[in-house]
RNA sequence: GGAGAGAUGGCUGAGUGGUUGAAAGCACCGGUCUUGAAAACCGGCAAAGGGGCAACUCUUUCCUGGGUUCGAAUCCCAGUCUCUCCGCCA
């Protein structure tokens, strides 16, 4: 959410930030609304102040008087609040203003590389794709999937996931005991309410897993990524400045529409409905966002290091950026089938953006009660590094190698292979 | 699912129709004392929003939403959540 005060003071730095973000929202009318909104605030305190005064002096005479008065408060809060749910409608799908050293572009192409690390193996034979590697050892089943459930969706089996659950729980040794992470298994269902907080509603829900539920009350969601369910932690909250920065992690599945995504990786399980997910959350002081993001991307990349995976690190564009996110680091692992980098990890610092949301706040050192700042990343997507580790660590015969720092997960085995399963 | 109890400031917790925005304690901030710290003592300390260059001032808020009343933390109705007991259950 952003501060209406920052708006209506800055409009045109405001309106040129935000036109650098693919966004469709019409912000014309911001400062009209804004305007009126006020007006009508100013016009209602005035009449509940006189009938305050009536009823501090009792005197019975006047009661009829302040019968007269309420019938025009009704009336022009009535307008008010109209007015101020317009503006609150407007303002919400509004994305984040990018910070200033974030590149500007309108798609990925404007995306930056920052740095290339890891060494591409080459070998003497044409790299398999995950997903043949996967049906060729029997332990990736997706016409199972499509029978018992549908599209989007599949089953690891076997030694495959096995190591899907080794990898969870080597991230999140590395992001507890070296990191200063703490562990934590939340629930996977979010409130509406919750959904707002961090941005993926109004906007996007057709991006997201509604519950039906019994009952007809509060809405429920799947949670899109453990963002939402931790981040949401201080919701409503003022978090004493000791308790400073928090950093939590997660492991947890994730449910997505890919709403939009029709025809994108259709084969194999890089874009699934489902998929588990190891996720770091900061709540910080919100003038230290921009060092934690640096230092939350090194607690993902240590993982790829650890694992010997090559891969990139790029800073986004302002037009690539998620709807919350201020900056953001996206990791990609390279993946020999594809010949290319992919996605593994996103680390975006959303400065105050959601913290307004949600209504975070702690006391600075001035003792004032300031919003809080709000970060989470991938470290990593499971799914995905379970991809990269079959592609990159195949051999000929379509085994496939386990990387040193998993095998202590794994029973000490050292390779998975049909034969040896 | 059945029966009760409750929801008040960062926290604990008084308060049943009219200076109660709300006692008290804790926490926090400032000061005195101390070589320093602790203790003790003194003082300050809710939030959001509006107006004003500012000093300041006004409004709202005691779970949420309605209602009664000139006036509601306090009375009435509906809802949400929490706790206790019983039942059921991984």
């Amino acid at each position: 959410m952003h501060d209406i005060k920052f708006i209506r003071d800055n409009f045109d730095i405001f309106k040129k930030k935000i036109s650098n973000r693919n966004n469709s929202a019409s912000i014309e009318n911001i400062l009209n609304l804004d305007k009126k909104n006020r007006q009508l605030i100013f016009e209602k305190e005035a009449l509940e102040k006189q009938k305050k005064d009536i009823s501090k002096s009792k005197d019975k005479k006047m009661f009829e008087i302040s019968k007269e008065i309420s019938s025009k408060i009704k009336k022009i809060s009535d307008e008010q609040l109209i007015t101020k749910i317009e503006l609150e409608k407007i303002i919400s799908a509004i994305p984040n203003i990018p910070h200033s050293d974030v590149p500007e572009g309108t798609s990925e192409d404007k995306n930056k590389i920052i740095e290339i690390k890891g060494e591409i193996k080459s070998k003497n034979f044409k790299p398999k794709s995950h997903y043949e590697l996967g049906e060729k050892l029997g332990m990736l089943d997706f016409d199972l999937a499509t029978k018992t459930t549908g599209a989007r969706f599949v089953f690891v089996k076997d030694k495959l996931a096995m190591m899907e659950r080794a990898l969870s729980n080597f991230m999140i040794d590395v992001h507890t005991l070296e990191n200063g992470y703490k562990e934590i298994s939340p629930p996977l269902f979010a409130s509406e309410n919750s959904m707002y907080g961090t941005g993926q509603l109004p906007k996007f829900e057709n991006d997201q897993f509604e519950i039906k539920l019994d009952k007809g009350d509060e809405r429920k969601f799947l949670i899109p990524t453990a963002e939402v369910i931790l981040t949401n932690i201080v919701k409503n909250q003022i978090i004493k400045l000791n308790d400073l920065p928090l950093r939590l992690v997660a492991s947890t599945p994730c449910f997505r529409k890919e709403a939009g995504s029709y025809g994108k990786d259709t084969r194999g399980m890089i874009r699934q409905h489902q998929f588990y997910k190891v996720e770091l959350v900061s709540i910080v002081e919100n003038t230290k966002c921009l060092d934690e993001l640096e230092r939350m991307t090194n607690c993902a990349t240590m993982i790829l290091d650890k694992l010997n995976l090559p891969y990139r690190k790029i800073v986004l564009c302002t037009g690539d950026m998620g709807f919350s996110a201020e900056k953001t680091y996206d990791i990609e692992v390279w993946l020999p089938s594809e010949s290319k980098y992919r996605e593994i990890s996103s680390c975006s610092s959303c400065g105050t953006f959601q913290s307004r949301r949600m209504n975070s706040r702690y006391k600075n050192s001035k003792n004032e009660n300031v919003f809080t700042g709000t970060l989470n990343g991938s470290g990593l997507a499971v799914g995905r590094t379970l991809i990269a580790i079959m592609e990159n660590y195949q051999i000929e015969d379509g085994s496939i190698i386990i990387p040193e720092v998993l095998r202590p997960y794994m029973n000490n085995m050292d390779k998975i292979s049909s034969i040896s399963s």
